[in-house]
DNA sequence: CAATATAGTGTCAATATGTGGAAAAAAGTG
DNA sequence: CACTTTTTTCCACATATTGACACTATATTG
């Protein structure tokens, strides 16, 4: 079971967000509406089934904590992460901090990514993507994207 | 099992496209109508029979996602995978995003590549084929273009 | 501590979008 | 040229998404 797929949302005036309905049934069977949204690096949210949260934030927090980066990432996925349920219109709430963290205020995209969701800001998906796009593939490809045949 | 040929096709105003009809016999034994479209770097669609997609799909989401370019592969065409199923009249829907990505409005060009399809914007095919065919073999051909015999 | 402001929640209606069928037009075939 | 098949357009219906509003809870401030 796969999410998959981009889907512009918009976030209304209260900062909510409607979950497309065609994922709506899976969350609901997976996690019985339970979420998790936390931050990535990439100044997008990170959106999990709360079970398969339990089990990131478990990977996380086993890290050794003198680690500098590993203290990074802990403070910043499990600092942000909070608790959300859909309500009986699919739709979520994005606290202030989220939304200001990821410049997410209206027109926003969802990306399907397997196990969890990202949510960017429209406007910086858009130039992040293109950036990506526009990149030369650089040398030294590792040798599982060389011999990858799509 | 292979699809070739290249076939011009309509997109109507809801942003349907008929599959041309001497694939659908194919398509429908072959994944009973069920299709995933997804982006290229190039900005065009490519268009999955469900299984061969979901083979891509487990070997991308096995690439570790802390490797930038591997995340940026995932993003793009996990994050714009999107599920679809041939209607009775063999035609299939196109959501938004992806026709925005591929500024497919109207016409548009369907290319058989083996076990995948190509759809592209009528007028970026064009532009893109004649830069191509415009080009100097540049120097340094790889060992096996050098090799191969067409 | 009460009054007021701010943020969050639920419901409903309006709009936009997707879906399916079928008729009309166009193209291909004998 | 007539007939068949394919493609395209059109229309009606169903559903999803968005916007609006009113009500509740929580914070804030004098």
């Amino acid at each position: 079971m796969m999410f998959r797929g981009a889907t512009k949302v918009t976030i209304d005036a209260k900062g909510r967000l409607a979950i497309p309905t065609r994922y709506r049934d899976r969350i609901i069977s997976r996690c019985d509406g339970q979420l998790v949204v936390t931050v990535d690096k990439d100044y997008c949210l990170l959106l999990y089934p709360y079970p398969d949260w339990e089990e990131i934030e478990r990977k996380l927090m086993r890290l050794p904590s003198l680690n500098k980066q590993a203290r990074r990432l802990q403070r910043l996925m499990v600092g942000y992460a909070t608790e959300i349920e859909m309500d009986g219109n699919g739709r979520i709430l994005l606290s202030k901090e989220l939304r200001e963290f990821s410049s997410i205020d209206r027109q926003s995209i969802l990306i399907g990514q397997g196990n969890k969701f990202e949510l960017w800001d429209d406007e910086s998906w858009n130039k992040k993507r293109d950036s990506w796009l526009g990149m030369e593939d650089e040398a030294g490809l590792s040798t599982e994207l060389e011999t990858l045949s799509l």
